[in-house]
DNA sequence: CCAATGACGACTT
DNA sequence: GAAGTCGCCATTG
């Protein structure tokens, strides 16, 4: 899996990671970004905004930011989809953030086994 | 081309 | 320890 790192397709890599979030987990954008050595965690948001339109659809449920909670949530096809989502998965969620973040939280290395 | 904004993060006060 | 400020990099106005 060569990482091309194109600045104009680096989209490509964050969803890449955040489809390998395991169902029931949550990740940050710092941490794809510093993953991905984006330099920024705006990237990864900016990338997981347009990830609605990607196929296939990515989790972006999973990704909330440093504090666990769910900022982009306002983003979804409906404000409340997104704690649906992870509320099916067993994450629950509390005034807008994940429950036990630190015990969800999830790292790409976990994936490279 | 310059300025402002953004699904963030870390540092400083 | 909490609140505020600056920095990051790309997109949009």
């Amino acid at each position: 899996m060569s990482k091309k790192l194109n600045k104009t397709h680096y989209f490509d890599d964050v969803y890449d990671v955040v489809r390998a979030v395991p169902r029931g987990r949550v990740t940050t954008y710092g941490t794809i970004a510093n993953f991905l050595c984006l330099g920024s965690a705006r990237m990864a948001g900016w990338a997981l905004n347009k990830c609605q339109g990607a196929l296939p659809p990515v989790p972006a449920h999973r990704v909330v930011n440093r504090k666990g909670e769910l900022s982009g949530r306002l983003m979804f096809e409906h404000p409340t989809k997104m704690q649906e989502l992870l509320e099916a998965e067993g994450v629950q969620i509390e005034n807008n953030a994940v429950v036990d973040f630190d015990q969800k939280y999830w790292h790409p290395e976990e994936s490279l086994s």
